[in-house]
DNA sequence: GATGAATGAGCTTTCATTCAT
DNA sequence: AATGAATGAAAGCTCATTCAT
């Protein structure tokens, strides 16, 4: 008998524990010794759980987009009309902006070590981005799906912005524009 | 002092032929020996212009975007009415996509290696992010700055989840709703 | 001893197992996890029939040169005359090329990591050495023991530089050649 | 104006400063480390001038071949009869043997570490192979090219035997066999 | 001003071996 | 006896930067 280890459980584990180095280093410069380093174990056995950096990463992200779904869907609840179902993801946001800019980072590091190609045909990748983005879809519940596609691609906007011009751009005011936008127009067709 | 007109001429044109490197591989991944080579000098030369990696990115972001609001004011021309001076943005975005993406690539990449502190507070990043917006809006020539804020939040909303999910998200259905919305909005108030 | 029998039985199952995997890729660039997987029992097990690497290396060219010999004179059957069994030998070696490189190049492994000395005094290696040119010569039935050696040598030397020349040396050819040399040098005497 | 190195001159010393290392360890286990260190450079250095460790070993394997032949013919001088200069081969080969065996251990660790298709098709190997044989060639004036190789290929044979076999074979007793096979084939045909 | 040789810390990854279970 | 998790030194190689010329 072995060492008795669950190792889809440890590798969970081990995974969780990398988390907060690689969202306050970004994914090029931590190095693995680091990781090792962090979660207590040799790089050799960080071999072990995982083929290389790279699946490292991936795994961490998908990981991570599932809780990131489950939380919110927790905290926002359930609510009746579009405009509040928007107005509770840009809350959302707002609040976990710190946390949301650093995926944003997370994300574009990662890009740009691999290449445009190899990202856009990753299948860990394409499978959670569109989950995430269905999975917000779902919640918004509005049928037009170009217009709850409008809504993603915009609060995804604010935040970008936000990461590189600050305060300049309130979420109070671009969310309630939002809302009246959205409002306005699926009203008026 | 015609030597110092030299130097600062000649460091420009370094900066510009060291452009397309930086955007089509990003900051992390080019090398100064990269650079000196496309801009056919020696990394001696190199540092006799620029005291490191990271000054040379700086300052090449500023010029470039500098450029940038150039390029596309010329591109675009006049045109009458708003969802008209829109559709000519969400174009330009859609026709220089690629170039889009590697400056937001730049610019994360930038962030994660200074801090969130540091960026927002580098005065020449701050001068650039606004003078871009400023210009925008100035072309855009709506009245309600928070109307104009939101047009562009949604078109860099749009790059970035291009940049992610790439083919997902189509430049024509986004656009053109984004006219509409807008459109309907100006028009209802 | 019921048990010692088992495990010396177990032993050499495992040890011809592996013979493929050596002979394939020679010995530095076989890990002990590929030799354990090829085999199909954990690291841990091949640490508890073998000591080291090195060890099952040398238990396999032992056993291994062992089978080679029957194998050759169940091959080779019984010829009349010098000329045929020379012929006889050329054409097995060309056959098995492949294996003898693997050969030479297992033995060279060996020699750099012993030392000169080490190998010319290993007493296994010896023996193994020792009893193929025996064997051969028994085999090849000729008086003189210089000419027999000299057919030896010769048939080495071609596998020799098969190994580093390729294909610029033929079998054939060559064979032909030793075959008449040594009948007409017999024949003069 | 750079640091003065004449470039090719430099790695040429480098080169041949790295000669004993290799010699004396084989190719695989010695590491870049090691020979930065032996010859006193760093290891930054040494991918300045050599691309990988492959290179080095290659170029080396050159360079050395070059001189190889160039001490043979220097110090076996003109001879008039074929069987002398069979000896002066057999002669030469039996005092510098151990030269030569670290030779063929060099060759067959690289061989092994890069696969047999790769050696196979190396083109600097292919040369250096090709040079020695078509130098030694010349040098034995022998018509029939084929009886020219056998020679070439039988000293190979007898060296390789020896590495493994020790004394058990001499060089007096198979150099003279060799001389006279061979006189007694050119005389008779 | 200009060159490119030189540095060496640091990177990801591998692997023989050990040992708790 | 058998397992495979764990180790960590060491491998080949990269790269921003310095500095003698």
């Amino acid at each position: 008998m072995p060492k008795i280890v669950d190792h889809e459980k440890y590798r969970k584990e081990l995974l969780w524990k990398s988390f907060d180095l690689f969202a306050s280093k970004g994914y090029a410069s931590v190095t693995m010794r680091e990781i090792a380093k962090e979660i207590s174990v040799s790089t050799g056995t960080l071999y072990h759980y995982f083929p290389n950096k790279e699946t490292i990463f991936l795994q961490l992200v998908e990981e991570q987009c599932r809780i990131d779904i489950a939380n919110f869907l927790a905290e926002a609840g359930d609510v009746k009309y579009v405009p509040e179902r928007i107005r509770a993801i840009v809350d959302f946001v707002e609040k976990n902006e710190e946390y949301f800019i650093s995926q944003i980072l997370l994300w574009s590091d990662f890009y740009q070590q691999q290449g445009k190609s190899e990202v856009l045909n990753n299948e860990i990748l394409k499978r959670v981005a569109q989950n995430s983005r269905d999975e917000l879809l779902k919640y918004l519940e509005i049928e037009d799906k170009a217009v709850a596609d409008f809504v993603v691609n915009f609060i995804n906007g604010l935040i970008c912005v936000r990461m590189f011009e600050g305060e300049m751009i309130s979420y109070e005011e671009q969310g309630s524009l939002l809302i009246k936008m959205v409002s306005s127009y699926l009203g008026n067709r």
